[in-house]
DNA sequence: TTAATTAAAGATAAATTTGTCTTTTAATAT
DNA sequence: ATATTAAAAGACAAATTTATCTTTAATTAA
Protein backbone atom coordinates (compact mmCIF):
# COMPACT_ATOMS: atom_id res chain seq x y z
CA UNK A 1 0.00 0.00 0.00
CA UNK A 2 2.85 2.61 0.78
CA UNK A 3 5.19 3.46 -1.89
CA UNK A 4 8.35 2.15 0.39
CA UNK A 5 9.44 -0.34 2.78
CA UNK A 6 11.99 1.84 4.67
CA UNK A 7 13.90 0.10 7.49
CA UNK A 8 16.31 2.39 9.97
CA UNK A 9 19.15 0.78 8.15
CA UNK A 10 20.06 -1.32 5.43
CA UNK A 11 19.74 -4.86 4.35
CA UNK A 12 23.78 -4.77 4.08
CA UNK A 13 23.66 -3.19 7.86
CA UNK A 14 21.39 -5.59 9.44
CA UNK A 15 23.24 -8.35 7.74
CA UNK A 16 26.64 -7.06 9.22
CA UNK A 17 25.03 -6.51 12.97
CA UNK A 18 23.76 -10.05 12.48
CA UNK A 19 26.98 -11.51 11.42
CA UNK A 20 29.14 -9.90 13.86
CA UNK A 21 27.18 -10.64 16.71
CA UNK A 22 27.18 -14.24 15.53
CA UNK A 23 31.08 -14.79 15.09
CA UNK A 24 31.27 -12.72 18.48
CA UNK A 25 28.93 -15.21 19.92
CA UNK A 26 31.30 -18.45 18.39
CA UNK A 27 34.69 -16.15 19.14
CA UNK A 28 33.84 -16.51 23.19
CA UNK A 29 33.58 -20.27 22.42
CA UNK A 30 37.08 -20.13 20.24
CA UNK A 31 35.60 -20.85 17.16
CA UNK A 32 36.08 -19.55 13.65
CA UNK A 33 33.19 -19.60 11.45
CA UNK A 34 33.62 -19.51 7.77
CA UNK A 35 31.02 -17.03 5.28
CA UNK A 36 28.85 -20.73 4.73
CA UNK A 37 27.92 -20.68 8.40
CA UNK A 38 26.97 -16.92 8.66
CA UNK A 39 25.13 -16.58 5.96
CA UNK A 40 23.43 -20.19 7.14
CA UNK A 41 23.23 -18.83 10.87
CA UNK A 42 21.74 -15.25 10.21
CA UNK A 43 19.70 -16.51 7.10
CA UNK A 44 21.27 -13.73 4.57
CA UNK A 45 22.51 -14.42 0.93
CA UNK A 46 26.38 -16.14 0.98
CA UNK A 47 28.13 -14.06 -1.73
CA UNK A 48 26.50 -10.42 -0.47
CA UNK A 49 27.26 -11.29 3.10
CA UNK A 50 30.67 -11.77 2.15
CA UNK A 51 31.11 -8.54 0.42
CA UNK A 52 29.49 -6.99 4.18
CA UNK A 53 32.50 -8.91 5.72
CA UNK A 54 35.15 -7.21 3.72
CA UNK A 55 34.11 -4.14 4.74
CA UNK A 56 33.98 -5.15 8.54
CA UNK A 57 37.58 -6.89 8.05
CA UNK A 58 38.91 -3.41 6.52
CA UNK A 59 37.30 -1.39 9.48
CA UNK A 60 39.17 -3.51 12.14
CA UNK A 61 35.79 -4.59 12.93
CA UNK A 62 36.50 -8.26 12.39
CA UNK A 63 39.39 -10.14 12.18
CA UNK A 64 39.96 -12.70 9.16
CA UNK A 65 41.85 -15.39 8.17
CA UNK A 66 42.66 -17.53 5.08
CA UNK A 67 42.87 -20.60 4.49
CA UNK A 68 42.02 -24.24 6.33
CA UNK A 69 41.13 -23.77 9.80
CA UNK A 70 40.20 -19.86 8.64
CA UNK A 71 37.56 -18.05 8.98
CA UNK A 72 36.22 -15.04 10.81
CA UNK A 73 36.79 -13.90 14.50
CA UNK A 74 36.39 -11.24 17.07
CA UNK A 75 39.02 -11.33 19.47
CA UNK A 76 38.68 -11.17 23.38
CA UNK A 77 39.53 -7.23 23.61
CA UNK A 78 37.77 -6.17 20.35
CA UNK A 79 34.36 -7.92 21.40
CA UNK A 80 34.48 -5.57 24.74
CA UNK A 81 35.48 -2.66 22.56
CA UNK A 82 33.70 -2.73 19.90
CA UNK A 83 30.27 -0.75 19.80
CA UNK A 84 27.09 -0.50 17.64
CA UNK A 85 27.92 2.63 15.88
CA UNK A 86 31.33 1.44 14.28
CA UNK A 87 29.16 -1.14 12.50
CA UNK A 88 26.77 1.27 11.39
CA UNK A 89 28.82 4.03 9.88
CA UNK A 90 30.66 1.39 8.11
CA UNK A 91 28.15 0.11 6.19
CA UNK A 92 25.59 2.87 6.26
CA UNK A 93 27.56 6.41 7.70
CA UNK A 94 26.47 8.69 10.29
CA UNK A 95 23.22 10.51 8.23
CA UNK A 96 20.79 8.33 10.30
CA UNK A 97 21.91 10.07 13.17
CA UNK A 98 23.57 13.26 12.00
CA UNK A 99 21.57 14.06 9.02
CA UNK A 100 18.39 16.27 8.33
CA UNK A 101 15.51 14.61 9.43
CA UNK A 102 14.07 15.72 5.91
CA UNK A 103 17.38 16.18 3.51
CA UNK A 104 17.95 19.44 3.72
CA UNK A 105 21.61 20.52 3.27
CA UNK A 106 22.18 23.08 5.33
CA UNK A 107 20.23 22.19 8.75
CA UNK A 108 21.26 23.57 12.17
CA UNK A 109 20.51 24.94 15.67
CA UNK A 110 20.96 28.27 13.72
CA UNK A 111 19.32 27.61 10.49
CA UNK A 112 17.11 24.74 11.66
CA UNK A 113 14.22 22.80 9.55
CA UNK A 114 11.09 22.68 10.32
CA UNK A 115 11.45 18.87 11.97
CA UNK A 116 14.64 19.87 13.69
CA UNK A 117 13.65 20.08 16.96
CA UNK A 118 11.40 17.46 17.02
CA UNK A 119 14.35 15.21 15.96
CA UNK A 120 16.47 15.97 17.75
CA UNK A 121 16.27 13.73 20.97
CA UNK A 122 15.58 10.63 18.26
CA UNK A 123 19.17 11.38 17.11
CA UNK A 124 20.41 12.19 20.10
CA UNK A 125 18.82 8.58 21.64
CA UNK A 126 20.44 7.05 18.51
CA UNK A 127 23.44 8.42 18.79
CA UNK A 128 23.91 7.22 22.50
CA UNK A 129 22.55 4.33 22.43
CA UNK A 130 24.67 2.63 19.09
CA UNK A 131 27.81 4.17 20.94
CA UNK A 132 26.88 2.73 24.45
CA UNK A 133 26.04 -1.01 22.77
CA UNK A 134 28.96 -3.01 22.82
CA UNK A 135 29.29 -6.11 20.89
CA UNK A 136 29.88 -7.96 24.20
CA UNK A 137 26.67 -7.42 25.60
CA UNK A 138 24.93 -8.20 22.46
CA UNK A 139 26.48 -11.67 22.05
CA UNK A 140 26.26 -12.32 25.60
CA UNK A 141 22.62 -12.16 25.49
CA UNK A 142 22.42 -14.52 22.37
CA UNK A 143 24.73 -17.15 24.16
CA UNK A 144 22.78 -16.66 27.21
CA UNK A 145 19.39 -17.83 24.95
CA UNK A 146 18.02 -14.40 26.37
CA UNK A 147 18.21 -12.66 22.66
CA UNK A 148 17.52 -14.92 19.73
CA UNK A 149 19.31 -14.26 16.24
CA UNK A 150 16.94 -16.39 14.37
CA UNK A 151 13.64 -18.32 14.68
CA UNK A 152 13.70 -21.21 16.87
CA UNK A 153 12.19 -24.69 15.50
CA UNK A 154 10.27 -26.83 17.62
CA UNK A 155 12.42 -28.87 18.98
CA UNK A 156 14.76 -26.31 19.95
CA UNK B 1 34.18 5.54 2.31
CA UNK B 2 31.09 4.04 4.36
CA UNK B 3 28.81 1.25 1.74
CA UNK B 4 25.95 3.12 1.66
CA UNK B 5 24.21 6.53 2.79
CA UNK B 6 21.05 5.78 4.69
CA UNK B 7 18.64 8.91 5.89
CA UNK B 8 16.01 8.32 8.44
CA UNK B 9 13.84 8.92 5.68
CA UNK B 10 13.76 7.91 1.97
CA UNK B 11 14.03 11.05 -0.92
CA UNK B 12 10.46 10.14 -1.75
CA UNK B 13 9.35 10.77 2.18
CA UNK B 14 11.47 13.46 2.60
CA UNK B 15 9.91 15.25 -0.99
CA UNK B 16 6.74 14.35 0.87
CA UNK B 17 6.88 16.27 4.24
CA UNK B 18 8.77 19.22 2.58
CA UNK B 19 6.13 19.63 0.18
CA UNK B 20 3.16 19.51 2.47
CA UNK B 21 4.86 21.93 4.74
CA UNK B 22 5.25 24.39 1.85
CA UNK B 23 1.78 24.25 0.76
CA UNK B 24 0.05 23.90 3.94
CA UNK B 25 1.68 27.43 4.53
CA UNK B 26 0.14 28.90 1.25
CA UNK B 27 -2.88 27.27 2.07
CA UNK B 28 -2.53 29.71 5.77
CA UNK B 29 -2.81 32.36 3.36
CA UNK B 30 -5.12 31.13 1.14
CA UNK B 31 -3.34 30.50 -1.71
CA UNK B 32 -2.98 27.23 -4.00
CA UNK B 33 0.30 26.59 -5.62
CA UNK B 34 1.10 24.28 -8.41
CA UNK B 35 3.28 21.21 -8.92
CA UNK B 36 6.31 23.82 -10.61
CA UNK B 37 6.03 26.05 -7.22
CA UNK B 38 6.27 23.46 -5.32
CA UNK B 39 9.24 21.64 -6.16
CA UNK B 40 11.04 24.92 -6.77
CA UNK B 41 10.43 26.09 -3.45
CA UNK B 42 11.50 22.62 -1.64
CA UNK B 43 14.17 21.75 -4.53
CA UNK B 44 13.35 18.82 -5.82
CA UNK B 45 12.53 16.87 -8.74
CA UNK B 46 9.53 18.03 -10.72
CA UNK B 47 8.21 15.09 -12.26
CA UNK B 48 8.86 12.75 -9.30
CA UNK B 49 7.66 15.48 -6.69
CA UNK B 50 4.26 14.83 -8.90
CA UNK B 51 3.98 11.18 -8.03
CA UNK B 52 5.11 11.89 -4.57
CA UNK B 53 1.76 14.21 -4.67
CA UNK B 54 -0.35 11.95 -5.76
CA UNK B 55 -0.09 9.66 -3.22
CA UNK B 56 -0.90 12.34 -0.93
CA UNK B 57 -3.68 13.49 -2.36
CA UNK B 58 -5.19 9.44 -2.32
CA UNK B 59 -4.39 9.24 0.95
CA UNK B 60 -6.09 12.38 1.68
CA UNK B 61 -3.60 14.33 3.05
CA UNK B 62 -3.52 17.16 0.61
CA UNK B 63 -6.00 18.19 -1.08
CA UNK B 64 -5.41 18.66 -5.24
CA UNK B 65 -7.87 20.99 -8.01
CA UNK B 66 -7.29 20.67 -12.01
CA UNK B 67 -7.35 23.60 -14.35
CA UNK B 68 -7.10 27.33 -14.45
CA UNK B 69 -6.37 28.44 -11.00
CA UNK B 70 -5.90 24.63 -9.60
CA UNK B 71 -3.06 23.27 -7.84
CA UNK B 72 -2.55 22.04 -4.10
CA UNK B 73 -3.79 22.80 -0.72
CA UNK B 74 -4.51 21.86 2.64
CA UNK B 75 -7.96 22.74 3.91
CA UNK B 76 -7.75 24.92 7.51
CA UNK B 77 -9.41 21.62 9.54
CA UNK B 78 -6.79 19.41 7.46
CA UNK B 79 -3.87 21.36 8.76
CA UNK B 80 -4.96 21.06 12.52
CA UNK B 81 -5.34 17.28 12.27
CA UNK B 82 -2.73 16.38 9.94
CA UNK B 83 0.41 14.45 11.55
CA UNK B 84 3.40 13.53 10.49
CA UNK B 85 2.62 9.88 10.68
CA UNK B 86 0.00 10.30 7.76
CA UNK B 87 3.11 11.42 5.97
CA UNK B 88 5.43 8.82 6.59
CA UNK B 89 3.01 5.59 6.73
CA UNK B 90 1.84 6.94 3.10
CA UNK B 91 4.99 7.06 2.01
CA UNK B 92 7.74 4.97 3.48
CA UNK B 93 5.53 2.77 5.67
CA UNK B 94 5.58 2.02 8.98
CA UNK B 95 8.34 -0.22 9.61
CA UNK B 96 10.71 2.37 10.69
CA UNK B 97 9.43 2.72 14.04
CA UNK B 98 7.51 -0.94 13.85
CA UNK B 99 10.08 -3.22 12.34
CA UNK B 100 12.65 -5.26 13.56
CA UNK B 101 16.02 -3.24 13.87
CA UNK B 102 18.22 -6.01 12.22
CA UNK B 103 15.11 -6.93 9.94
CA UNK B 104 14.35 -10.31 11.71
CA UNK B 105 10.81 -11.73 10.86
CA UNK B 106 9.87 -12.64 14.52
CA UNK B 107 10.83 -10.00 16.82
CA UNK B 108 8.75 -9.34 19.62
CA UNK B 109 8.87 -9.16 23.86
CA UNK B 110 8.53 -13.05 23.86
CA UNK B 111 11.15 -13.64 21.29
CA UNK B 112 13.64 -10.64 21.03
CA UNK B 113 16.21 -10.08 18.56
CA UNK B 114 19.84 -8.48 20.21
CA UNK B 115 19.13 -5.18 20.00
CA UNK B 116 15.19 -5.35 20.49
CA UNK B 117 15.57 -3.30 24.11
CA UNK B 118 18.44 -0.96 23.16
CA UNK B 119 15.63 0.08 20.16
CA UNK B 120 12.44 -0.14 22.02
CA UNK B 121 13.00 3.00 23.27
CA UNK B 122 13.72 4.87 20.04
CA UNK B 123 11.17 2.90 18.31
CA UNK B 124 9.00 4.55 20.88
CA UNK B 125 9.90 7.94 20.86
CA UNK B 126 9.87 8.34 17.04
CA UNK B 127 6.32 7.11 17.57
CA UNK B 128 5.34 9.55 19.46
CA UNK B 129 7.00 12.52 17.76
CA UNK B 130 5.67 11.54 14.40
CA UNK B 131 2.03 10.26 16.14
CA UNK B 132 1.96 14.43 17.74
CA UNK B 133 3.63 16.39 15.48
CA UNK B 134 0.79 18.62 13.43
CA UNK B 135 1.28 20.06 9.85
CA UNK B 136 0.15 22.76 10.70
CA UNK B 137 3.14 23.70 14.06
CA UNK B 138 5.47 22.57 11.10
CA UNK B 139 3.94 25.42 8.69
CA UNK B 140 3.51 27.92 11.40
CA UNK B 141 6.86 27.74 12.31
CA UNK B 142 8.08 28.29 9.11
CA UNK B 143 5.62 31.08 8.53
CA UNK B 144 7.16 32.99 11.34
CA UNK B 145 10.86 32.58 10.37
CA UNK B 146 11.64 30.14 13.01
CA UNK B 147 12.49 27.10 10.35
CA UNK B 148 13.26 26.63 6.76
CA UNK B 149 12.51 24.82 4.09
CA UNK B 150 15.70 25.87 1.99
CA UNK B 151 19.12 27.71 2.74
CA UNK B 152 18.10 31.37 2.87
CA UNK B 153 20.15 33.61 -0.07
CA UNK B 154 22.11 36.96 0.88
CA UNK B 155 19.31 39.68 0.70
CA UNK B 156 16.16 37.84 2.04
C1' DT C 1 -17.64 24.93 -27.62
C1' DT C 2 -12.92 25.74 -27.86
C1' DA C 3 -8.63 26.79 -25.90
C1' DA C 4 -5.79 26.99 -22.01
C1' DT C 5 -4.41 25.27 -17.66
C1' DT C 6 -3.16 21.90 -14.31
C1' DA C 7 -3.17 17.40 -11.94
C1' DA C 8 -3.41 12.19 -12.83
C1' DA C 9 -1.82 8.26 -14.96
C1' DG C 10 1.18 5.39 -17.44
C1' DA C 11 5.43 4.17 -19.71
C1' DT C 12 10.26 4.53 -19.65
C1' DA C 13 14.98 5.44 -18.00
C1' DA C 14 18.76 6.27 -14.69
C1' DA C 15 20.83 5.46 -10.33
C1' DT C 16 21.44 2.90 -6.30
C1' DT C 17 21.17 -1.14 -3.56
C1' DT C 18 21.10 -5.90 -3.31
C1' DG C 19 22.54 -10.24 -4.90
C1' DT C 20 25.56 -13.61 -7.77
C1' DC C 21 29.44 -15.55 -10.02
C1' DT C 22 34.35 -16.08 -11.22
C1' DT C 23 39.12 -15.35 -10.42
C1' DT C 24 42.85 -14.24 -7.33
C1' DT C 25 45.40 -14.28 -3.08
C1' DA C 26 46.87 -16.15 1.20
C1' DA C 27 47.29 -19.76 4.50
C1' DT C 28 47.51 -24.67 5.95
C1' DA C 29 48.32 -29.57 5.41
C1' DT C 30 50.46 -33.34 3.08
C1' DA D 1 56.40 -28.20 -3.79
C1' DT D 2 51.58 -29.33 -4.42
C1' DA D 3 46.93 -29.59 -3.27
C1' DT D 4 43.34 -27.93 -0.50
C1' DT D 5 40.90 -24.54 1.97
C1' DA D 6 38.89 -20.10 2.66
C1' DA D 7 38.72 -15.05 2.31
C1' DA D 8 39.48 -10.96 -1.01
C1' DA D 9 38.60 -8.79 -5.13
C1' DG D 10 36.41 -7.78 -9.30
C1' DA D 11 32.92 -8.23 -12.83
C1' DC D 12 28.25 -8.82 -13.58
C1' DA D 13 23.04 -9.15 -12.89
C1' DA D 14 18.60 -8.34 -10.60
C1' DA D 15 15.67 -5.58 -7.86
C1' DT D 16 14.35 -1.37 -5.97
C1' DT D 17 14.27 3.54 -5.70
C1' DT D 18 14.59 7.78 -7.91
C1' DA D 19 13.81 10.53 -11.87
C1' DT D 20 11.81 11.74 -16.51
C1' DC D 21 8.70 12.00 -20.31
C1' DT D 22 4.26 11.58 -22.67
C1' DT D 23 -0.57 11.16 -22.77
C1' DT D 24 -5.04 11.62 -20.56
C1' DA D 25 -8.58 13.67 -17.71
C1' DA D 26 -10.68 17.44 -15.42
C1' DT D 27 -11.51 22.30 -14.66
C1' DT D 28 -11.76 27.19 -15.91
C1' DA D 29 -11.96 31.11 -19.05
C1' DA D 30 -13.19 33.11 -23.27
Amino acid sequence: MEFNQLYMFSKACEYGIRASIFIATKSSEGVRVGIKDVSKEIDSPEPFTAKIMQILTKNGIIASAKGVGGGFEVSKEAVKSIKLIQIVDAIDGNTIYKGCGIGLKECSETHPCPVHNEFKKIRELLLTMLTNTTLEELASGVNSGDFHLKILNKNE
